[in-house]
DNA sequence: CTAAATGTTAAGCC
DNA sequence: GGGCTTAACATTTA
């Protein structure tokens, strides 16, 4: 569940509620779900990884953490793990198992960098960019999942993007060559729409070439699995054909 | 059967 | 306070 692209599925797949009435909110998250009661559903939103659920007097934030999901008009998981159910009128329903609900004000324009969602058509890489150069020190796979930078981005993308780019993950980024830093900036945003496109036809997974795979098929040689950096993620790389660039 | 995982936050410790 | 580690969440997949 839980990549940007998969928000934008989640989106698509629930859209069909804007503009309805809730008719009854509950469910085991801790926020005060009464006021939801009674309101329209003025506008289903995304940032990177979340979920908004926007009225007039505040917005709900779903984030799917790692186990998240959501089910139209069907309960699918145990009532324990339903964090949020809301009811519409002819017993259309919406259910949120096992995610982080939060309530927000129901402006939440300044809350987030829309610029910086790798998935939008505010996303600005001139400004992602800007970002990197002030973390000097940090080592590319830490960046990439750095939501304040890639927006969206997950450890799934990170490997594929660095694999696809030949960088090697535990690059410091002052030592990245201008051009590389280009195309880094430009596959994160790349690869996530192909994400997208290869998880909308389920085809996703015989697409990886680095997240979990074993042998590199351009150099036919077996990945390096580690936890890398301060983020500690699996990482799957190729010592061989990713380049790591020093000083 | 067991372990790890598409993620983040909060608490606890030094 | 900073920075690091751990737990928590609960299901699916390898």
């Amino acid at each position: 569940m839980p990549e940007g692209p998969s928000l934008i599925i989640a989106r698509e797949a629930i859209k069909e509620f804007k503009g309805k009435k809730v008719v009854a909110a509950s469910g085991n998250a801790k926020i005060d779900k009464d006021i939801l009661a009674g309101q329209k559903l003025i506008d289903i939103r995304t940032w990177g990884k979340q979920l908004f659920l926007c009225f007039k007097t505040s917005t709900v934030r779903i984030h799917f953490l790692m186990f998240g999901s959501y089910s139209v008009d069907e309960q699918k998981r145990k009532k324990q793990s339903i964090r949020l159910r809301l009811d519409f009128s002819n017993e259309r329903r919406l259910f949120f198992y096992t995610c982080s609900v939060l309530s927000l004000p129901a402006h939440i324009d300044d809350l987030y960098d829309w610029e910086a969602d790798v998935l939008s058509d505010k996303w600005k890489p001139v400004k992602a960019r800007r970002k990197l150069k002030t973390i000097p020190e940090d080592l590319v796979c830490d960046a990439l999942l750095n939501q304040d930078i890639f927006s969206g981005v997950g450890n799934i993308i990170k490997n594929e993007v660095l694999y696809r780019i030949r960088l090697h993950p535990e690059t410091k980024l002052v030592n990245i060559p201008s051009k590389k830093m280009s195309e880094l900036i430009k596959e994160a945003r790349q690869y996530s729409f192909d994400f997208l496109k290869w998880k909308k036809e389920f085809t996703l997974k015989k697409h990886w070439l680095a997240y979990n795979q074993k042998l590199c098929k351009r150099c036919n040689l077996l990945f390096k699995k580690k936890y890398c950096g301060k983020t500690k993620r699996k990482t799957c790389y190729c010592t061989n054909c990713q380049v790591l660039y020093k000083e």
